[in-house]
DNA sequence: ACCAAATGTCATCAT
DNA sequence: GGATGATGACATTTG
């Protein structure tokens, strides 16, 4: 990156910078480099750290009180950069050093923007210069630099603490800078150290508790990032487009080492072809990727020149990777690949432009996830969008399985950190620029819910082969998962594919997602319907035209994403109306029950009545004898109580009157009441 | 293998 | 008119 800075000093850099921002979009902040060092850094230190070969008035743009164009221009050590190498030789040299091989892209920026948006100086050494920092960013930036991979931690305001800090934190393995072709072996083991050997989330925490009373702003692009993240597809549309708005701004701070790659592909000098032919050590890791592709005569340049950064370019990987037809994954990728053409303009990757079959859904998904943490500069819905149109042609790939498995909240924590690793394969060999060059298929095998043997087979055999490639190259970007794992707990073979603490979890609940698949599930799958089933019954209908209206679909697909909507639903309402019915017949149930019970109790009440009834009459009839037994007519004798009877008036007299008369007169009343009825 | 319950699907109608 | 819900009838799956 100090080379990147000399290379800028030294005439064109700025400009060409300049114009690169603006024309490519990329997301830098020109105040990165304008920072002046801190106060406490003297002019003397600064000449003295700038050594007297170094003019930076004369040749940076730069304010000659001591800006970052002077101080850049040492070796993290404090040390001067060897004149006599290439700039080139000593710039990747000095990427190498930072363990950091520019393709893990996002960790990149991850630590950068951190690092800057910190103020940390020395933190940012491997992107401005590690001498400008009041005498610690020498010492930060000569730890971190052998270190590898360091950024974050290489902030450190006093070597005092620096040192405090190294006896807390494990020595890494020190990353060797390789010097000579090859060194795979050797070269194999520094990324993986580096990047796999430490805990990268509780490091980012860390530098998060450091930072983040600075970096709101970018914190506030996180989350938006986040949010977006979490929500459905049709959720995250709403946000997209203020998502680019805040790109557009220029307000991310992030500048990666893929867009160094972009800024010196751009300059015919820095090419990287003329710089993997000079360098053959520092791109010939595992598979000897660019270097390999200098002598093949593959126009990496080109394809790096159309500002296809290291985010978009992994999209190429699965095309690549896994179509059966070698011959036409060969050259349909290299065609394709090179006629990407992506920007921050989103509309130029919607359905219409040529970049079909390009990812798989652990791309897709790994990229929602990797927005969420890392980075801070993608535009996530452009990754979305193509990958969801690439899936729309991808042959092998099962979106119900990964969906499902990314809906698990373990997948997702497992897969917080991804390494990624570029690759150049062909059907009989490959070569390939890994940031992992141990071996690229544990990328396939530690990608979320990639479990895709054949590939793993491909890249097996191109590691075998990578001495002996010929033919067309395709790019492809390797996703690396596994490097927050330790090394034993990596398996190397895809046959015994574990995933530490969730290995068996998750490959039970691939066996069971496999085994259990719907069958509109399985039909999405055999029709590579780019959604979930879970996704098409749920979405809006808004979003779910907008959606067919996007996205190439065949009528076969449209058809069946319709059906799959239709008996989706259907079967929510046919749930529904069950659980409903059940409900009425329950609630009659009980209704039943309670009518009976209220019958009972009616029933009883009338037992009680009636028995009260037969008592009251009882007592009348005795009543009745009682009187009659007193009673005498007029000779006399005692009154028989079945001729006569006892009728009460309304007066309150007692009259007694034979019975014939009574039921006469009964009758009588009776048939009034009918005749007024 | 059989059965009953649960669930999915289709057709149809209503909103 | 299309989308959606409700529901009966039938098919399929599950325990």
């Amino acid at each position: 990156m100090k080379l990147l800075k000399q290379w800028w000093s030294t005439g064109g850099g700025l400009l060409h910078l300049t114009m690169l921002l603006s024309l490519a979009g990329l997301r830098v902040d020109l105040d990165l480099y304008l920072l002046p060092p801190p106060p406490t850094l003297l002019q003397d230190e600064l000449l003295l750290l700038g050594g007297p070969t170094r003019s930076a008035s004369a040749l940076s743009p730069f304010p000659a009180s001591g800006g970052w164009g002077r101080t850049s221009l040492l070796h993290p050590k404090g040390r001067e950069l060897d004149p006599a190498a290439s700039l080139e030789d000593q710039l990747l040299r000095e990427v190498r050093a930072l363990g950091v091989p520019f393709i893990p892209h996002t960790r990149v920026d991850a630590w950068l923007v951190h690092s800057v948006a910190a103020g940390d100086t020395a933190g940012t050494h491997g992107l401005l210069g590690a001498a400008a920092s009041s005498g610690a960013g020498v010492d930060g930036g000569s730890q971190a630099a052998p270190g590898g991979g360091g950024g974050p931690r290489a902030g450190r305001s006093s070597p005092l603490a620096a040192e405090e800090e190294e006896e807390k934190a494990p020595v890494e393995p020190t990353a060797q800078v390789p010097d000579a072709g090859g060194r795979a072996s050797q070269e194999n083991q520094v990324p993986r150290e580096n990047y796999e050997g430490m805990d990268h989330r509780s490091e980012e925490e860390e530098n998060d508790e450091r930072v983040s009373g600075q970096k709101e702003k970018l914190q506030q692009n996180n989350e938006d990032e986040n949010k977006v993240a979490d929500k459905p597809e049709w959720e995250a549309e709403k946000t997209a487009e203020s998502r680019n708005e805040i790109h557009l701004n220029g307000t991310d701070t992030s500048f990666s080492l893929e867009d160094l790659f972009q800024l010196l592909s751009s300059q015919p000098e820095y090419s990287l072809e003329n710089i993997s032919e000079d360098f053959p050590p520092l791109l010939g890791s595992t598979s000897n990727g660019i270097n390999s592709l200098a002598h093949y005569n593959v126009n990496f340049t080109q394809a790096i020149s159309h500002d296809v950064n290291l985010h978009e370019a992994m999209l190429l990987y699965p095309n690549t990777t896994f179509r059966r037809d070698p011959v036409t994954r060969t050259s349909q990728a290299q065609e394709q690949f090179l006629q990407l053409n992506f920007h921050s303009n989103p509309e130029q990757t919607l359905p219409g432009t040529n970049i079909t079959g390009f990812v798989t859904p652990v791309d897709n998904q790994m990229w929602n996830l990797t927005s969420q943490d890392l980075l801070y500069d993608l535009d996530a819905n452009i990754l979305d969008e193509i990958d969801l149109l690439s899936l729309v042609t991808e042959e092998n790939f099962d979106p119900m399985e990964i969906s499902q498995l990314f809906e698990e909240p373990d997948s997702l924590n497992s897969s917080h950190h991804c390494n990624f690793s570029l690759s150049v394969c062909d059907e009989e060999g490959a070569i390939g620029y890994s940031s992992d060059p141990v071996s690229p298929h544990y990328d396939l095998e530690g990608a979320v819910g990639g479990y895709y043997p054949e590939s793993s087979k491909l890249c097996r055999t191109h590691q075998r082969n990578e001495s002996g490639f010929h033919g067309d190259l395709t790019f492809h970007i390797v996703h690396d998962h596994t490097y927050h794992m330790k090394p034993d707990e990596l398996e190397p073979t895809s046959e015994s594919f574990s995933w530490p603490g969730k290995s068996q979890k998750v490959s039970r609940y691939l066996n069971d997602t496999h085994r259990n698949l719907s069958r509109d599930e399985q039909r999405a799958k055999a029709l590579h319907i780019p959604f979930s089933v879970d996704e098409i019954v749920r979405m809006p209908v808004d979003s779910f035209n907008s959606m067919l209206s996007r996205y190439y679909l065949t009528d076969l697909q449209v058809s069946l994403i319709r059906d799959i909507r239709r008996r989706g639903k259907n079967k929510v309402a046919a749930q529904n109306c069950r659980k409903r019915k059940l409900d009425i017949i329950l609630n009659l149930e009980d209704e039943v029950c309670n009518l009976q019970a209220k019958k009972e109790t009616l029933k009883r009440e009338q037992a009680q009545f009636n028995k009260a009834i037969n008592i009251m009459k009882q007592k009348l009839h005795d009543l009745c004898h009682d009187v009659f037994s007193r009673l005498r007519d007029g000779e006399g004798r005692p009154m028989d109580p079945n001729l006569y009877a006892l009728q009460c008036s309304h007066d309150g007299t007692v009259l007694i009157v034979p019975k014939e008369l009574v039921t006469s007169g009964h009758k009588k009343e009776g048939q009034k009441g009918k005749r007024k009825k």
